[in-house]
Formats: C-alpha cells, sequence, structure tokens
DNA sequence: CGGTCGATTTGCGCCATAACAAAAAATCTC
DNA sequence: GAGATTTTTTGTTATGGCGCAAATCGACCG
C-alpha cells in the first residue's frame, strides 16, 4: 500500500507533539476511505473494527433510541477523530456516521489502537483532550436543555455550529454545509415545527436568512444576546 | 510522607493492568484528603491544580449556568476519578463537587498527570474507558432529554443510581446516601414540584418508598416498564 | 416545462409541566 | 421538647411548544 504523506496529518490536534517517526509509523496502518454524501461510514450497533479520522467533508453522527426517535449527536469535521469505540471501550458503534457532503477519511484497524497509544503518549494525551471536549460539549447541552427554552436552544445550537463550520461571505456567515431544520431539531430536542417558527420569527428581526437546507447569520450579535439576557 | 498501600487501588478499573511497581509510581505522587460531608472538594472556576480519586464516600458534582440555574451533574463513587481537568486540557474545574456524605480521597498535583500518563499506557487507556463511559452517559442523558417527557427521565435517574449505589434491603433497593427531590430534578432537567407529584403517584402505585432525603425502590421491575412503553 | 417529491411554513387545539402560592411534615438546634 | 429551618407535598393557574393537518415552496428529473 502506497504510504500516505505525513504532512496530511501533522498539523492536526490529535497529532500534535509527535515526530516525524512517529507519524510515519502511525499512518503506516492507515488506508484511504471515500465516503459519497449521503452514504454511512458504519451503523449504530455495528461491530466496531475500525476507527477513523476525516480529511475532507463533513459528517452527521446520529443516534436512534429504541422507540425510534432520532437525535444528532455532533458533526465531525475536517482533523476530527470519530467511530473511536476502542478508546471507550465499547465492540459497536454506538451511532452512525452519515456524510453530508462528500467525504475523505483514513481508516485504521482497531488492532492497532493499543499499540499505538503504548508507544505514543503524546497521542494519548491528544486523544483524551478531544473525549474531553465532547464531554464538556456534552455536558453544556444537558445545562442548556435543562435550563433554556427552545430558543436559546436552537440559538446556541446555530452559534456551535457557526463556529465550527462558519464560513464568512458579504451578507454574513454561512454554514457550508447541507442541513435542515429536522437537523437542529434534533440537536436541540426540539421539532420541526417549533424551529420553524423560530427561523422565520428571526427572518422578521433580519438574524438569519434560511434557504433550504442552509443557514445564513446576518447577526450573530444578535444571537448572543439571545442567548445571555433573554430577549 | 507515609506510602500508600498499594492494595488499595490495585482492584480499581483505573488501574488494573498496572504491576506493583507502576502502582506503587502511582501511589508515590499522592496524597490522601478527608471531605467531610457537606463540604466541596473544589469549586467551578477555581485553578485545577490537582486530580483526584474517591476512596470511601459520595461525591455531587455540579455545574451552575451563568444566569444561576444549577445541575446535577454527576455522583462520584468510591474508585471514580474525579477533578481531571487536565485529562481534558481545562485549565479551571468545570463543576463543583461536593461530599453528600463524609468522604475520603487520593490527590494527586495536576504536574504527575503527564509523566504518569506517559509512563503507564494502561493507566492512559483505562483513563479514556472512563472518559468515553462518561461521555456516553451524558450522551444517553441528551437521547433521554431529548425525546422522553419528565416521568421517563426521572425513572432512568432513579435507575442509574440503582445501579451506582443501589444497596439491597428486605424492603427493596436502597439508595444509600442522601438525595433531595430536588438533586432528582437537577439530574433530569425539571423542577422539583414536578418530581414530587411524580413520586407522590410511584408511592401510590407501590413502585417507591419515600422518605426525606432518602429513596427506597419497591418495585425496580415496575420502574424498568415505565422506562420501556410508556405508561 | 410539467410532474414529483422532499422541505418548509403556518394555523389550531391541547396537554404536560412550569410558575406561583401555601400548607404540612420532617429534622435540626438549643 | 419548643421553636426554627429545611424539605416535601399539594392546589391552582398559566403557557410553551408539540401533534396533527394542510398548504406552499423549491429543487431535481426526465
Amino acid at each position: 500500500m502506497a504510504q500516505i504523506d505525513r504532512s496530511l496529518i501533522a498539523a492536526l490536534p490529535s497529532f500534535v507533539g509527535m515526530g516525524p517517526e512517529a507519524l510515519d509509523d502511525v499512518l503506516a496502518q492507515a488506508r484511504p476511505l471515500r465516503a459519497p454524501k449521503g452514504s454511512a461510514v458504519f451503523n449504530q450497533g455495528q461491530n466496531a473494527e475500525e476507527f477513523f479520522l476525516l480529511l475532507h467533508g463533513r459528517l452527521r453522527v446520529t443516534r436512534i433510541t429504541p422507540q425510534g426517535e432520532q437525535v444528532v449527536v455532533r458533526f465531525v469535521g475536517p482533523g476530527d477523530m470519530f467511530g473511536v469505540a476502542m478508546a471507550i471501550k465499547s465492540e459497536i458503534y454506538p451511532g452512525t456516521a452519515t456524510a453530508v457532503v462528500d467525504s475523505l477519511a483514513l481508516v485504521w484497524p482497531n488492532s492497532a489502537w493499543t499499540g499505538l497509544i503504548s508507544r505514543h503518549p503524546a497521542l494519548a494525551l491528544n486523544t483524551m483532550g478531544t473525549l474531553g471536549a465532547r464531554l464538556q460539549d456534552s455536558q453544556t447541552r444537558i445545562l442548556e436543555m435543562s435550563t433554556q427554552q427552545a430558543e436559546k436552544r436552537v440559538a446556541h445550537a446555530v452559534l456551535r455550529l457557526v463556529n465550527q463550520a462558519g464560513r464568512k461571505t458579504d451578507e454574513g456567515i454561512l454554514i457550508d454545509f447541507p442541513i435542515s431544520r429536522q437537523d437542529i431539531a434534533e440537536m436541540t430536542g426540539t421539532t420541526l415545527h417549533t424551529v420553524s417558527r423560530i427561523f422565520s420569527a428571526w427572518e422578521e428581526k433580519g438574524l438569519v436568512k434560511g434557504g433550504r437546507r442552509r443557514i445564513l447569520v446576518c447577526d450573530p450579535h444578535g444571537l448572543f444576546m439571545l442567548t445571555e439576557k433573554a430577549d
């Protein structure tokens, strides 16, 4: 198999503090994987045999309850590791990862995990940092869902998306991957209908401009006010 | 300082797979800390300079929003690590840990963290597992808060407490540390009043017996049914 | 360009649950 | 054990946002 160039990953948060030979050791066991838009990289409940790093594109990670309700756990962006079931001592993938745009990832067999962690303490520390960041994020969401009502939760979710994937344009900040009202609803624990109403209200106030599966934030500062003091 | 006996920690999940000299290395930098009931081990926002392992007792970890609303993040039991801000690359403690009964912990200076992780890959893997378990737990709570209504969320919370800290008695399963309706409310994102009503209804059905700051689960199976099928 | 299908918007009625308000009960203190 | 304090229970009222349903809009396709 052709060796992947280490410059592809050297700058990523997961690999900071690692030398060239360490990076080569990491890459030696990886293979690339193309994920066309709409395809699933892995499915909830599947036996977890590999872990991943996203190089390019965007994935949506979802979880489904036994009763069939779905929630969006997070969006994966370039440089993020995902499907690290090994790290969390799980035999199966706890969620489903779907490409929302054409994407490209690196894949390692789970068998490589323990060795890599043991040989590269920096990788261990970085991975913990990533898990910790996700934990913080989850707990923040719990905090919001416990104490705030729908409009604020939606505002926070949009602001988080802006930070993760916002692209400045001359009209405002564009979230540059397809995301539906349904997605926002599943991120905030509300319904499609409520999100739609909230967005309509925001459009009237000039805070956002909605397109189909697109969000254009005209006034992020206004959203901040919405999340701080209440209307 | 007197060396702590390694048998105290050898069997704990955080230290499985570590040999005697590794355990001694870990313990060499630790000191014991008593936390009387009601005292805070650390406070939200404080500079994080140490990390901890609970040997005996029970702590409640809470987080407060800028607006002053509080939520209960989790309960820490014997054998659990807590306050591992280092692991998650945080400078400060993101929450407050309060002893709900007289407790005893081990304390390490943060400066010991990187070295310990680097020297003991097993500790790294175990810690990741712990973080992963908490992440799973958080995401499960998000799932529940998104899709289920108050009664089910409370039922789940009680069942989780039963698993963590339930003690069998001849009348049922007793959660053997002080926990108020307010606590349950803060764990489930509802109000004191709603929790009280729910508990009253359960008492009428014979599912639980409530005492002040105590919960006695008479029929866990009944609660399971409550969380599965509705009604 | 017309047809089809998915996404979004909007109206309406209803219900779970929050908010407010007190009383009652349990526990602690001296 | 009397009083004070905290916790819990319970009643009443108000409302956010969910469920249902139907209309509209926009995009993609042949």
